[in-house]
DNA sequence: CTTGTAACCTGTCTGC
DNA sequence: TGCAGACAGGTTACAA
């Protein structure tokens, strides 16, 4: 489930529920998801004000009224459930406000993560320093992605799917916006032309403006707290699309593998 | 420093 | 129906 589009949309879902709301409990059911729970979770914020709910690359960020911010990623598998009717196998910590309504975190495969900081330190903190600029704010220019790829010889797709270069971004978007701007997944960094690159910055923020507009996309898991849908995968152009005309030219849809991973990608529209 | 691969874990789907 | 194998939205440790 979870790229940027993803987790903008989980965390308007919590907004919504948690904003100006108190936690009267929080439960882990296990100590651990990919790295050990803190252990002073339920204490730290247990009474807590919810003063605001973000989000920095593909991180969920709950800022709290005694300077905490609670630090979340979904992983492939994670999702967060609205008032679930009954507690399932693998719904991992359960939060409930003094309103009643409770959020469960689901993540089966348990590539997901939770920590808790000093909202002072975020920036720092381990899991955020080192991250790339915001696709969808200003620090990513046409000049700051040249320096990026200049002298590198991984390919294109890889480049950008280092979130130190930019946040964000994972398979599904990527692909996407390689497709919308022309550009081959395989394409060394350092051979991609200034005018390309000219043309990648706005379909990255076009694909992902698009997707948090229709709620994500959705594969195996639904995308939206409330268990709503999201529909972009219906907007997908190349992606999950082997075999299937491109959209620009109806030529079929190219799958490679690049490093361990599905790229996929029209021979005529992108070289 | 850069690059590529394997591993983490569970579920789902396909083909035999 | 059973079973093996491939594959899945991410990150990170490690080797070269």
């Amino acid at each position: 489930m979870p790229e940027l589009p993803e987790v903008e949309t989980v965390a308007r879902g919590l907004a919504r529920v948690w904003e100006g709301r108190r936690f009267a409990r929080v439960e882990a059911r296990r100590p651990d998801l990919r790295r050990p729970l803190p252990q002073d979770l339920g204490q730290r914020l247990t009474g807590a004000r919810i003063e605001r709910v973000g989000r920095r690359a593909k991180y969920g960020l709950v800022d709290t009224d005694r300077g905490d911010t609670l630090i979340f990623h979904l992983g492939m598998s994670g999702r967060m459930r609205l008032d679930p009717t009954e507690i399932e196998t693998h719904d991992h910590i359960l939060f409930t406000t003094d309103e009643g309504r409770v959020v469960a975190f689901n993540d089966a495969r348990r590539f997901g993560s939770l920590d808790l900081t000093e909202t002072a330190a975020l920036d720092a903190h381990p899991l955020l320093a080192g991250i790339g600029p915001e696709p969808l704010g200003p620090g990513l220019t046409e000049a700051h992605l040249a320096e990026a790829f200049a002298d590198r010889i991984a390919p294109v797709k890889a480049l950008l799917l280092d979130q130190r270069l930019v946040a964000g971004l994972g398979n599904i978007y990527v692909c996407e916006a390689l497709h919308i701007s022309g550009i081959h997944p395989e394409r060394p960094g350092g051979k991609v032309k200034r005018a390309e690159i000219a043309k990648l910055v706005p379909a990255i923020r076009e694909v992902l403006t698009q997707a948090i507009e229709a709620g994500g996309s959705t594969l195996r898991d639904y995308a939206q707290v409330d268990g709503e849908l999201g529909y972009f995968q219906k907007q997908w152009r190349v992606y999950g699309r082997e075999d299937e005309g491109c959209p620009a030219c109806a030529k079929p849809v190219q799958r490679i593998v690049q490093s361990g991973r599905s790229s996929f990608f029209c021979k005529r529209c992108q070289k």
